[in-house]
DNA sequence: CTATACACTAACTTTTGGTAAGTACATACA
DNA sequence: TGTATGTACTTACCAAAAGTTAGTGTATAG
């Protein structure tokens, strides 16, 4: 048996390219944050300009606080998004993309965009399965 | 005020396109389905062709059995993929996209794709955060 | 004759998501 | 002067989802 590998990420690992099908892939995690509900709505907005907090929470139907907090916050940590805060009060905080940002939101955009533009045929195929 | 309208959904209604902002929208949830975790490697597995239960869950590492066979049937139920049960014992059943589902599968493809090729990016990002 | 493969489902536990309320301060309005 | 509101959050709590384990019936392999 191998001994285990002990799982600090070397130097190499780290210019490899991700592997999702593999269980211990941190690409599961990004994605994970990229594709979770309130994430996806967050890129969506932010990639039509800076935004504050509360702009997005009423933006973005349904979102509580606490939700939207968490998904910029890792969002943030991810290297998509960037907050600004200015030290005033009552606070003042802004959010937009990062050139990173930028580059999944498209991405991401393609996919709601045929989601949108397709629901019809998805709520066709429903009733058909029932 | 306006009466509560009833909430069937009308022929003109399901001609619409969705608008993921709007939190009634039907496209969330299938958003939703397209986007987990599972849904998006069944969907990246079976871009590459009919699978078998067991083969899926293979390949996909880390899946367990409850989570493959109900992200499998949300994704038939949406027209997605395709369940070809054959009657024989031990059961034997071949999962395949459908024309609809091979166009999501695409757009969802080039979203994970960025991610894996630029995980490091991502990575890098991260530490830089802490 | 025991083990394994197959495609699930059911019961149970853990993790996550969602809701409601609280925070400190400032401005608007009565 | 007092009450209400807006700002960007956090915390405590509860419901919902995800994950884990075990079981199903039959057949083939060893």
């Amino acid at each position: 048996m191998n001994p285990p590998s002990n799982r600090q990420n070397t130097l190499t690992e780290r210019l490899e390219k991700g592997d999702l099908f593999a269980q211990p892939c941190p690409s599961r995690e990004i994605l994970k944050h990229v594709c979770s509900q309130w994430g996806v709505l967050c890129l969506m907005s932010l990639r039509q300009g800076t935004h504050r907090f509360s702009e997005l929470r009423r933006k973005i139907g349904g979102v509580s606080e606490k939700m939207l907090a968490q998904s910029l916050q890792t969002l943030a940590e991810d290297g998509f998004v960037l907050r600004v805060s200015h030290p005033v009060v009552p606070p003042f905080v802004e959010y937009s993309l990062t050139p990173l940002g930028e580059e999944v939101a498209e991405h991401v955009a393609t996919l709601t965009d045929w989601i949108e533009v397709n629901l019809p045929r998805v709520l066709n195929a429903r009733d058909r399965s029932l």
